[in-house]
DNA sequence: AAGTGGTCTAGACCACTGT
DNA sequence: CAGTGGTCTAGACCACTTT
């Protein structure tokens, strides 16, 4: 006896020290509070900077913490409840969903949207930019691709691509009964655009929804939308409970 | 003239070294293909292992490519599309949605959970573990809460616990008439116990989907599911055209 | 035993933000 | 400008799987 071998399980110390600090940030700091630097916090543990920056790393995925450059590590406030499946509102632009017209251009999809809607891999379409807004800060960056079939009221238009040609194609849009909409999740890492978007780094983890838009038995567009990992909560579903409310 | 300044904007080396590998699983290897090992692929590139592991991290986490300990690095499969919006089946154990039930035990919710179910944070509640399998691998382990006011018929039931009790717990779930669910969709990283039954390390990313199922106006239970991120894409709405047909 | 990915170190320099 | 987090290096050892 006397010899424990509760060590036969090592832990890894960066997960040990994931846990120490998350309980700290439960204890002893408040949100928004800055942490002390790497330097500091690494020699307080006695852990290499690399190591401590590996359990930072999965505290930032967790959305408990928020590093800024230049700056330094804060402590995060609780993810933002964001509603993606409400089918009351369709393409609604500016308003209470907050969603922000960037620009449009004509441009050929990437393959795997140009498998949902069913069009040829290099022909081009009309590719809308949008941006969601909330608690004054970016939610998510989306490009909306749409046949030019879809829009057919378009052809009178003469505004080449920017914003007012995004509004003109999603004021078309809006002419077209849905009959319904097909969504996905999943995870990904910031494009070098939507990075910049989301005041991200490139490589940065988002959500990344898709979402095909079912009209007359056709798909007549697709959304590919990425929403910031570390700050959102996606919430599907009946929003009559949501943190949108308290938003308004 | 003559001095191009195109280097304004140097592009970290694991993040083009991501692109150059990406590029090469598309034309160059095939699903399920071994890479070279690490220390190899750092030499070819010039770089140190550390700065190659960065980029492979990257690409597992974007689900191309998957690793494993003592064997190796192989190029992934496409993610599976799993449903999780069908309303059509709700406690489904076994059979087509291949959820299996594991156990059960009396234990006291999280205090995110306890908010949910509006019962005391310190009461113990029903909790059964499930997991969820598809082709052949695990994709989610799934821990559900049920106030013991939800399930009043199993007062007469004496199994403490185990498996058997994880049936008994689902049989009288089933009784009741669900109004509606709510659910939401966030980033996290695996729990050890959670890793160990999705065959991965803990701190693995996954997509934690939060469901509340609502009957005659109350919380009557909550499950938390965590989803492989690198392997699974959540869908949502109609499953008439989802990947689970082609499992069937 | 050999080979793989996972962890950890100690240091350097760079890019960005504030003052 | 000083201070922060972000990138990168060269090396070591460990845990795991396969042979």
């Amino acid at each position: 006896m006397g010899t424990t071998d509760l060590e036969s399980v090592p832990e890894p110390k960066y997960w040990h020290l994931k846990t120490v600090l998350s309980d700290a940030l439960d204890t002893e700091f408040a949100v928004g509070e800055i942490l002390p630097n790497e330097r500091e916090l690494a020699a307080r543990f006695g852990v290499a900077r690399a190591t401590l920056r590996q359990a930072l790393e999965q505290l930032e995925l967790e959305g408990r913490l928020q590093r800024r450059r230049g700056v330094g590590t804060t402590v995060a406030p609780p993810r933002v409840g964001v509603a993606v499946g409400d089918s009351t509102h369709g393409w609604t632009d500016g308003g209470a969903d907050a969603w922000q017209s960037v620009d449009s251009v004509e441009a050929v999809p990437p393959a795997a949207v140009a498998r949902l809607l069913e069009t040829d891999p290099d022909t081009p379409v009309h590719r809308v930019r949008r941006t969601r807004i909330g608690q004054g800060l970016p939610l998510a960056a989306e490009l909306l691709y749409v046949p030019a079939e879809s829009v057919p009221g378009l052809a009178a238009i003469d505004t080449p691509s920017g914003l007012a040609r995004a509004r003109a194609v999603l004021r078309e849009l809006r002419r077209l009964a849905l009959e319904g909409r097909e969504r996905s999740v999943e995870l990904g890492s910031a494009r070098a655009d939507d990075a910049k978007e989301l005041d991200r780094l490139p490589g940065a983890p988002v959500l990344v929804v898709t979402t095909r838009y079912v009209a007359a038995g056709r798909t007549v567009a697709v959304a590919v939308a990425t929403y910031r990992a570390d700050t959102c909560r996606l919430t599907f579903g009946d929003p009559h409970d949501s943190e949108e409310l308290l938003a308004g």
